[in-house]
DNA sequence: ATCTGTCTACGATGTCCTTCGTAATTTTCG
DNA sequence: CGAAAATTACGAAGGACATCGTAGACAGAT
């Protein structure tokens, strides 16, 4: 236990532009976020990232393309469930309330949200 | 713009408290956190709520009683904002996926959760 | 009156986050 | 070759986070 901390705001907005991209050098990573840091506050992110297990590095002719260690599934879990237990008082049905306030959703989406659902309860029906 | 930053953890332990028991006393906050640190470390976070605008108090006898300044709702939603966003890709969707994969729904819950979802889309049909 | 327990106020501390400057390295180009 | 560009390494710095110790105020009991 112990090693799942949140991610602080530029760490997950650096684990989003490798989830997106798959992976990245320096230059790319900084090129994707918002408002531009320093090329060297980048690197440096990138290089507590790895200290915690979270990125690894390969060499790319002079550059490091740096790859996620950690699948955004796995991440976003995390990430629910804090926010489920501690705001929604563990009722994933609040937090689909929520959630569906947020943004309008297109037909075929509530479609197959409905759908997953279904899975769910199928799921949960086969094993009593 | 700048005023949500998202919750420590820390903060977010206190805030669950108080939403949880609608407001509270120093020691009734303490009461509640599952590694209970000292008690003047739970005034001082509360003392930060405060100055952040989160949580607001009223003398009661002589302790101070603390009321939380934001909704559950609204936190929530900035939270799960920032999560779908930089996690998932902006996909409803997917988080859902991965929240019902989370943990097991019951039966009654997966129907209203439907049933929430059937609402969504019904807005949307109004809005065209 | 004084002692004890409960409370707030204040300041110190250590760690982490995030920023970046500077130096050293290497490749590329004139 | 030598200058320029791109890169990593290192460390410093300011601020926020989270911790708590100590001091002071006050109520209630003895």
């Amino acid at each position: 236990m112990g090693d799942s901390a949140a991610f602080t705001e530029r760490e997950l907005d650096i684990m989003s532009v490798l989830w997106r991209l798959g992976s990245g050098t320096v230059s790319e990573v900084r090129a994707e976020l918002a408002d531009q840091p320093g090329y060297t506050t980048v690197l440096k992110m990138l290089q507590i990232l790895e200290e915690k297990g979270l990125v690894r590095h390969e060499e790319e002719g002079r550059a490091y393309r740096y790859h996620p260690l950690v699948e955004p599934d796995e991440a976003g879990g995390h990430a629910l469930r804090r926010i489920v237990d501690k705001i929604f008082h563990g009722s994933a049905e609040l937090a689909l309330a929520r959630l569906v306030s947020e943004r309008p959703l297109r037909a075929e989406e509530v479609e197959r949200m409905k759908a997953l659902l279904d899975e769910a309860a199928l799921r949960e029906g086969e094993a009593e």
